[in-house]
RNA sequence: GGUCGCGUAGCUCAGCUGGAUAGAGCAUCUGCCUUCUAAGCAGACGGUCACAGGUUCGAAUCCUGUCGCGAUCACCA
């Protein structure tokens, strides 16, 4: 049982022994490190129940605790708040429980429903950028943590492969291409798209001001520009299956995809299952029409299908056009719902996707309730702030992006700057090097991005570099690597001992213990609340309780053999922890930096 | 205008369902490498938790209002 519970059933006995009241429970907090103890009673809210000094209530149950609780072996009581000291044999008792288990902090499975986590959702006609990375790590992040806490979890993706702003690269492709490919222009597919996607925007507004010129007005030259109504004409091709430009929308896309797992591959994740707007707008139709038979939807005189939602406290809001086409609302009925088809066993669904739909995922959910689908009381969505740079919005069109592949190869630059300053790698090979700077900057880059609360906005400067220093993701590394260097030395020592001997435990061991201790609940927490910053912060906190034992403490010159190997165990527990705890985030840890 | 989110040290951020003197990192300044990796450690400096009320033994945390920033209220996705 946990220390907490088995402390509490004894509070509650206190107090019944010595005041005949029963309390409903007990509040606990760690105990602050300028008062001696370990856990800490808050006395307090037990005044309702018992009434008195919250002193000398604390007092009196501090007593009581001391005489009938082997663990506890002290306590003292400041002002209301009941400081109690937990006997070693406990801690030792922990430690020993948990330091030959490699998966340490990760439940078994044990729910037979699954969660399908959506992430990255791109667009098919430009390159990813920060915003998707940002979007990709949560996302990535968070099934992790939720297969980590015990639930079966697939990853999945919604690729927007169909609309207008498809034709638009298309086009521009047919139009000043040359045929250029991939192969022979040795960009990368979705590299090549994007080119082209930025030249339609360019000869449009080119179009707008020959028209402009000629006398219309911007508003209508916006609307008449031949380019546009090319691209429009080709969208309208498109749906009707023309097979010229079904071949060409596949081939592009092709491309783009290709790039796109290039891309998926150098961040490090990956995706069980694939779906396609062009695949499942249909089925979304389907369910309008049904919903419109059991009245969730009604029809416009136009013609247009709309769900009422004001008796929810929103608007009206539309699922068809009057001309019978989709809309992004269809869509993402369709998705769902062929989702739960092709994957009974899932019980929920987790939206990683930018806090500007927050109203559309609120309406989509709201829907599916009133669809009747029971799975729709389990779906979330991880809604995250944007990425802005100092000159404010990202835009594609206008080229102020800051591009994913771009952005992992300049941190691994810089981890390679530094590393070659520090100079302590003089012996790996070339390939050994650079591979280990790509760790270190994409742990730079993952842990800034995902140590942040999702709903908050990030400012990015690209002028001001990630740090590696302080709270970093390389930081953690280095502590990670450095706990490697001391098993190497440490060899044979561990395997000739038992390891069972009583130590004494210091202080910064002690603290080590109660941190380490923490992280199967850190886990459960992350999962519940959808939140890779909470590992990120534990994480931090256990590598610098770590470094602060490391420094003060010599654990391979320790006086007494017992010693050294629990210092050395302790060590590759802290270790085998920040591997775990980064593992779920998405980021490797070095055996040596 | 309606709705939602955010506002904590010069900067970037923690602060769980209310608990002790609000914590880290960066930046600035002091010490510590002949001893396990100094991408580190030990310390100093730095705060009216946007503002005003309310709830209570106790509020950065909960409630109300105000201000500021952002998003959204599309037959775009």
């Amino acid at each position: 049982m946990k220390l907490q519970d088995t402390l509490e059933l004894q509070v509650k006995a206190a107090v019944k022994a010595l005041f005949q009241s029963e309390l409903e429970s007990v509040e606990f907090q760690a105990t602050r490190k300028e008062f001696a103890g370990d856990i800490t009673v808050v006395v307090f809210p037990m005044l309702r129940i018992v009434k008195g000094n919250p002193a000398v209530i604390g007092e009196q149950i501090g007593a009581y605790l001391q005489d009938h609780v082997t663990l506890v072996k002290g306590f003292n009581v400041v002002k209301g708040f009941l400081n109690i000291e937990i006997d070693d044999a406990y801690y030792t008792a922990f430690f020993n429980s948990i330091k030959n288990n490699d998966n340490y902090g990760f439940a078994q499975v044990k729910d037979d429903k699954a969660v399908m986590v959506e992430y990255s959702s791109p667009n098919t006609n430009k390159p990813l950028h920060l915003g998707h990375v940002r979007n990709v790590l949560l996302g990535y992040a968070v099934a992790e943590i939720l297969k980590a806490s015990g639930k079966p979890v697939y990853k999945t993706q919604i690729i927007n492969d169909r609309g207008i702003h498809i034709c638009k690269s298309m086009l521009a492709w047919q139009k000043f291409g040359n045929g250029e490919t991939p192969e022979s222009t040795g960009l990368k597919g979705d590299k090549l798209v994007g080119k082209y996607y930025v030249e339609f925007d360019k000869a449009y507004k080119q179009d707008i001001s020959d028209l402009i010129s000629k006398g219309q007005s911007e508003e209508e030259a916006k609307k008449n520009a031949p380019i546009l109504l090319e691209a429009q004409n080709m969208l309208r091709q498109w749906e009707a299956g023309d097979k010229a430009v079904v071949a060409l929308w596949e081939k592009m896309n092709g491309w783009v995809y290709d790039g796109f797992e290039a891309t998926y591959k150098a961040i490090g994740v990956d995706f069980d299952e694939y779906y396609y707007e062009s695949q499942t707008y249909l089925l979304g139709k389907e369910f309008i029409a049904e919903g419109l038979k059991t009245g969730v939807f009604f029809k416009k005189d136009d013609g247009s299908v709309w769900c009422d939602l004001t008796e929810d406290g929103l608007d009206e809001k539309i699922v068809l056009r009057a001309d019978g086409t989709a809309v992004y609302m269809t869509q993402d009925i369709g998705t769902a719902i062929q989702r739960i088809k092709d994957y009974p066993d899932v019980g929920g669904m987790v939206y990683t996707v930018g806090n500007e739909q927050d109203y559309h995922f609120k309406v989509l959910f709201l829907i599916l309730k009133k669809l009747g689908f029971d799975w729709a009381e389990n779906l979330y969505h991880l809604s995250y702030g944007m990425v802005d740079l100092p000159s404010g919005k990202m835009k594609s069109r206008e080229g102020t992006v800051v591009d994913a592949d771009d952005l992992i190869e300049e941190m691994a630059d810089t981890a390679e700057e530094i590393s070659k300053e520090l100079g302590k790698l003089d012996d790996y090979s070339e390939a050994d090097k650079k591979a280990l700077y790509k760790t270190i900057g994409l742990g730079a880059l993952k842990y800034y991005i995902l140590k942040v609360d999702p709903k908050k906005r990030i400012l990015f400067n690209p002028k001001e570099s990630i740090d590696f220093q302080g709270n970093t993701g390389p930081f953690i590394q280095y502590t990670y690597a450095r706990i490697q260097s001391i098993l190497r030395k440490a060899g044979s020592i561990e395997d000739t001992t038992t390891g069972t001997a009583e130590v004494s435990i210091h202080e910064k061991e002690k603290q080590l213990l109660k941190q380490l201790e923490q992280f199967p609940e850190v886990i459960q927490n992350a999962a519940m609340q959808h939140s890779p910053a909470l590992i990120a912060n534990y994480t931090y906190d256990l590598v610098k309780d770590f470094n602060s034992f490391y420094q003060n403490v010599s654990i391979l010159g320790a006086e007494k053999e017992e010693e050294k190997v629990f210092r050395v165990q302790l060590s590759k527990t802290v270790g085998q922890t920040i591997k775990n705890a980064f593992s779920v985030l998405g980021i490797d840890v070095p055996e040596r930096m």
